[in-house]
DNA sequence: ACATCCCGCCACCGT
DNA sequence: ACGGTGGCGGGATGT
């Protein structure tokens, strides 16, 4: 696959700094989304993944274990994944609900869930049965609310699972589905989610798993990061599911993606290390990719900010679309060609950093600050308390 | 300075 | 044994 590790990348891609954004794991799923939400596809290779979004395998892991979390994958099988699409979204929901409810996390959090409420942490994960099947929920680590020792310290052999993106974010989408709050701060999730932090360092891991989690929901727009009205702490807001489209089902819904920069799908190339070094030259060998990156195959979503409100219809992945992804725009109902990513792959090696697509997302950012401007000042004809964000959300 | 969160090491775990 | 999984947290980047 991509290369693995380290070295040969850099070559190809000169200049370009390096750019977390564009290597977000929200991104990367939107990339993810894009790429396998059309017809025909129903089994995912992680590996067929990885190579195509250009990524490492580690990162399909993440995308992917929350996107079964809300029902868009099914595991098949080692290193496959079975497609279910956004419409088995609202059930898998639905099913999250129920569950949280059964566990009372209703009242928020602290929750003494009949069943396993030993909490990790020790001899007793061994069993581990309390997970089994179910959808486990249930405990965090340390949601332990009160009583329950959670002696911290020792980690045992951990039930890996208790700690698992996929629990986590079952977790975390159940605090928004089994609580009328619809805005939680981080703070606020993370304690709810983690426990208290008795210890600093625990505590930080777990919001950073909290942030990636975050990503990847904001980025399925099931939730949206914001700040609380007071304090200007973050939050996150749950949008809940307004459907997708996914082939067109006629509801509309409305776009605001939030974290939206970024080039191009594949984060090839670059490392972090900003050093970057650039030796580069030559030494590329089979990995290098071929350097000619022509915009027309990007996907370009210039247009849909000019066509502003209209928007609806499918499911928009802003100039960061994977090229395969080839012209949306036109025909919504696209979703007919290119099913033959071999030869598109093979046609094209999509890399992050490039020029021309920067320029074109600046463009794409006017057009969206100037449409989202005009949405206001229409918006502001019917008073409206709401907040920028609202009026985004339902100006729709 | 503090908030975010990418990156990849390496422990697990299924086969 | 081995390779797929994925927890975890260092430290870079963003604000």
């Amino acid at each position: 696959m991509p290369l693995s590790s380290g070295e040969a990348p850099e070559s190809s891609c000169h200049h370009a700094p390096y750019s977390r954004k564009q290597k977000s794991l929200g991104l990367l799923c939107s990339n993810f989304l894009s790429f396998y939400d059309r017809g025909g596809v129903e089994i995912i290779g992680l590996d067929d993944a990885a190579s195509k979004l250009g990524v490492e395998r580690r990162r399909i892991y993440d995308v992917v274990n929350v996107l079964e979390s809300v029902g868009v994958l099914a595991r098949k099988a080692k290193n496959k994944y079975t497609w279910k699409g956004f419409a088995a979204i609202p059930k898998a929901l639905q099913e999250l609900k129920e569950d949280g409810l059964r566990e009372n996390l209703s009242s928020f959090g602290k929750q003494q869930s009949s069943n396993c409420e030993k909490v990790s942490d020790y001899e007793n994960d061994y069993e581990d049965e309390c997970d089994s099947n179910p959808n486990t929920g249930s405990q965090n680590d340390n949601s332990i609310p009160s009583g329950i020792v959670k002696s911290t310290a020792a980690p045992r052999y951990d039930n890996r699972k208790e700690k698992s993106l996929g629990l986590l974010t079952r977790n975390f989408v159940k605090l928004f589905v089994c609580s009328k709050a619809d805005l939680i701060s981080l703070d606020e999730a993370a304690k709810l989610l983690f426990g208290d932090a008795h210890n600093l360092s625990i505590m930080r891991t777990k919001v950073r798993r909290l942030y990636d989690i975050a990503n990847v929901l904001s980025s399925l727009e099931l939730i949206e990061k914001t700040h609380t009205a007071e304090a200007r702490k973050p939050a996150f807001k749950w949008l809940g599911w307004r459907g997708k489209p996914e082939s067109g089902s006629g509801d509309a819904l409305t776009e605001s993606r939030k974290r939206k920069f970024g080039a191009d799908v594949t984060n090839i190339c670059f490392k972090r290390s900003q050093v970057d070094s650039s030796a580069d030259g030559d030494r590329n060998d089979n990995l290098k990719l071929p350097n000619q990156i022509k915009v027309e195959n990007v996907v370009t979503m210039a247009d849909r900010s000019t066509s502003g409100q209209d928007s609806s219809k499918s499911y928009h992945f802003g100039p960061f679309a994977p090229v395969t992804v080839a012209k949306v725009g036109g025909s919504d109902n696209k979703v007919t060609q290119t099913h033959d990513w071999d030869s598109l792959e093979s046609t094209y090696r999509p890399r992050y950093h490039n020029e021309a697509l920067r320029e074109l997302f600046a463009h794409y950012m006017e057009a969206w600050k100037s449409w989202c401007t005009e949405v206001l000042a229409r918006k502001q004809y019917k008073s409206s308390d709401a907040s920028p964000l609202c009026i985004l959300m339902d100006s729709k």
